[in-house]
DNA sequence: CTGTTAGCGCTTTCAA
DNA sequence: TTGAAAGCGCTAACAG
């Protein structure tokens, strides 16, 4: 027996044949008995229990997908695990299908939406049921290969403004928007934005655009030399904040806000490094009020967003929809700001 | 149409046979195509190509699950998606699945041994091929199911010193040890520790071992009353640290090492909040060095482990296993201490 | 190199 | 309430 074949099959896995001749029925009443117990009756039950308990049988998943069209997996497919977020929105996720008696399969695409349609197609052919992908950026064919094999998803992490696909989220544009009209209260006037690329990504999108329109409110525009993109990456981040303080000092912000925590806290690495003060003569705010913001020194204002509901609420609709239930299709869930120490007035000039 | 029914494949969905019959040839051939090309005459497969890409063909996985009883899923059971660390093996694994054409399904146990059980039960039903698992401490019945499917699986986080089940990870106790040897190099004599419930987790129970082993190496005991334990989570960490903190003074520990950053870190948490300093006071330790304790400030001394390696290493043995290639069954990898500003000598008295 | 054929293990009509 | 029988879509023998 080579490698490649130990995985096969023990040659006395037990099927639902085995069952039947140990139970003295036939493999349809094991199948009926697994399935919808009502339609057996209460002794041919307990024939049936004894031997499925008996031979530990297990029934196969692959023989009973291919006859019923239904796998009982749901496929989440993130950008990525290396920011703590998606990880949790996943875990959020994972919990409601395990009690719902559903597998997850995960995958990711690292922020490139045509690898996201690969992906995607991947677990297509494994038989996934239905799927949850992480923002509202999509590939056309994405859609389109979804269509043309009939799996329900639901996008999450935003509200598709033109309710043409199911989505669970909350506004990202607001929650910027709020964040510099904190700010503004506070009396800065120079802003600087640490995001990601926004390319396929409307989580950064809107998050900048939130930030611009709460600006252009207040009668300023945001100095795109004062903007910085890149990964969303700790190192990354502290990089592209210390090309922000290297501007002339007329130029350089008074408060720079990070799409999310992971820029913020990267900008006041290199706020300590360059001996910058946080807050008396930088602001910082994130988003997405993750441990991480929450823990440094100051601790980092930020904005809660729904992480965990959105996982909670993309598996229930997800698994509705499959099992036929009522749903609802778009979700609007709330944010709030959480001010802390990393925000304060800016220097006296 | 109902709900129920709208995941039901189109009736349009194209099979085998409609390639085959696209391209004038049978389905055998459309198979051979798809899995052994070389076997396939260079014009007749261009011929089935382009049926295959006019179609938009997606092989059903699980027929060829049924008949090949090879799904190429592998099954990642994880204690939790919470703890960020499992969170980058598991996207390292991912990574490493993804090239080489499998999927991945996750599955979280929330550290109980039981319900591990009936979660790969469940992959089992679902036609997963292989298994990865965290740490080395499961119920037997775990490996009585896996042996009686003929799955392999690999053990991750540590490596198993009777070499009864392939593993791959690092030497828990030496990290602790040598943590607790470079306090003790500092100065310090009395130490406290908190940790994770060592039930059924040997990653927890490992790294308190080490710490009592260098303590007793320096004819030193760790005074139970000083030990505090846990789930993996900032705020029970605080409060742990903070019943610490309330001990008697000639009590109180000099030296606090969390079992992972999540502990420290929250050790932290407290220190500042009682007006604790980090680190003339007390000196605090992890061990994982996540992204939480280095950029604390000050910044968090912790062990490299190896995250990353391990998960790509996992994958690679698995994947190895399955396809009959040579592997390695155990892997002893490294770790390294980082020293930063969290720790130094104990107070004066 | 290609086609024919026989199932993989299960669910689901249809009859009894 | 139960059994017999027909496949789900694919792959692997076996012929040709």
């Amino acid at each position: 027996m080579t490698r490649a074949t130990a995985i096969a099959d023990k040659p006395g896995r037990p099927s639902a044949k085995d069952v039947a001749r140990l139970a003295g029925v036939s493999t349809a009443t094991v199948s009926r008995f697994l399935n919808s117990p009502a339609q057996v009756d209460a002794e041919t039950q307990a024939l049936v229990r004894d031997a499925v308990l008996k031979l530990r049988y297990v029934p196969h998943g692959a023989a009973r997908a291919l006859r019923s069209a239904r796998s009982h997996m749901v496929g989440a497919v993130v950008p990525s695990f290396d920011y703590a977020l998606y990880a949790r929105t996943t875990s959020a996720m994972q919990a409601v299908l395990d009690a719902r008696g559903y597998s997850m399969v995960l995958a990711e695409h690292h922020y490139e939406l045509a690898s996201e349609v690969r992906i995607t197609e991947q677990l297509i052919r494994r038989g996934v049921d239905a799927f949850v992908f992480v923002g509202l950026d999509h590939d056309p064919a994405l859609f389109a290969l979804l269509e043309s094999y009939g799996r329900p998803y639901v996008l999450t992490w935003g509200v598709d403004p033109m309710r043409r696909h199911p989505s669970i989220g909350f506004d990202n544009r607001a929650a910027t928007f709020e964040m510099t009209r904190h700010l503004l209260g506070l009396g800065h006037q120079r802003f600087g934005l640490l995001s990601a690329p926004t390319a396929g990504n409307d989580r950064a999108t809107e998050r900048g655009a939130g930030m611009r329109a709460a600006l252009a409110q207040a009668g300023l525009a945001l100095d795109e030399r004062c903007v910085r993109h890149g990964p969303i990456d700790l190192g990354a981040a502290t990089a592209m904040m210390k090309s922000l303080l290297a501007l002339p000092k007329a130029l350089r912000p008074t408060a720079v806000i990070g799409t999310n925590d992971v820029f913020a806290v990267g900008a006041m690495l290199a706020c300590r490094a360059e001996g910058v003060r946080i807050p008396e003569d930088v602001s910082i705010a994130g988003c997405d009020n993750t441990d991480l913001g929450a823990t440094q020194t100051p601790a980092l204002t930020s904005i809660r967003t729904p992480i965990v509901e959105i996982g909670r609420a993309a598996a229930e609709q997800v698994v509705a929809r499959l099992e036929g239930e009522p749903h609802l299709a778009f979700q609007l869930l709330g944010f709030e700001l959480v001010s802390r120490g990393s925000t304060a007035a800016p220097p006296r000039r």
